[in-house]
DNA sequence: GAAGAATAGTTCACAACTGAACTAATTTGG
DNA sequence: CCAAATTAGTTCAGTTGTGAACTATTCTTC
């Protein structure tokens, strides 16, 4: 009697747990670095975002990160008294906290920001901008069609 | 004045967000689908590592899904209980337990690996073989850059 | 062959992620 | 204009991931 599962792997099956396992690899080396610094990696995130969108509000924030709000909350409150972020309540609407960095903030996302750069470009040093482009364009046909997935 | 902090990004910089993202994406889909058969995510993958390595050490297993080991015990224990996997200590060398899937398992992973087969197959179904030779070529590439990273 | 190094696995404490239940505020539709 | 639905944020319990300390066993090497 031979092998009594037979398991047949898709087209694209291993490249994809390849792509998983890249990613994996990044994230530890980002946290690694970051560490040096105080940050983890998901704090490292988040002021990145609150950076690039001031003012922006916590749901606007999660939802950039594709993280759920308790999340959010949970590490909104450790910056908060890390004395990176500030929470203000928006005035029209009271259920709206709105988010800034602080002066301290801005010196550590300088350093972190510069410690993804120098991740990213030690990556992408072998990769071609064509190849890069080619990479962009075929992640969001990929990103579109995971969500249809998702919503049925 | 101007903004106090200039960040410029280097080049591939939202290359690499996307591809974070695009996996953040593939992990949820999967694990929603999973949870219909009841397993998680990180079961799916122990229980599928074992299936291709079947008598695999649990350091090996661990090894292969980039994991720690501290996490391995914790799922095989989960696994143990759940009448999944079956530990064995080794005959020759007591340290070293070796895992098996039982007949339960093989019934779940087959259907476990066709949800992961499906995903994948609409993930790709836009992306020529081609373009699928690129990609894992490029993330090889980037694997190795991460491994020196990693190491220094 | 005994002392010390290395290896496999477990346990523990802690950080991070998730969904659900909850509070409070605003919006909508009749 | 007011009841119902929606939205923002918090809290909580449960699962997952991590590193460090620990036990037990095997390997090294002198």
């Amino acid at each position: 009697m031979g092998r009594k599962l037979e398991i047949t792997k898709v087209k694209g099956f291993d490249v994809w747990l390849l792509v998983a396992r890249v990613n994996l690899k990044v994230q530890r080396a980002l946290n690694k670095k970051l560490s040096e610094i105080g940050l983890s990696l998901p704090q490292h995130e988040i002021l990145m975002a609150t950076f690039f969108q001031p003012g922006a509000t916590q749901k606007q924030i999660a939802d950039s990160l594709l993280a759920v709000k308790s999340n959010l909350s949970m590490h909104i409150n450790n910056l908060e008294e890390k004395g990176l972020i500030k929470r203000k309540t928006d005035e029209a609407d009271s259920r709206i906290k709105r988010l800034w960095l602080t002066a301290n903030a801005e010196q550590l996302v300088s350093q972190s920001f510069e410690i993804q750069n120098s991740i990213v470009s030690s990556m992408v040093g072998s990769v071609s901008s064509a190849e890069l482009e080619l990479i962009e364009e075929l992640m969001n046909r990929v990103d579109s069609v995971l969500d249809q997935i998702i919503e049925a």
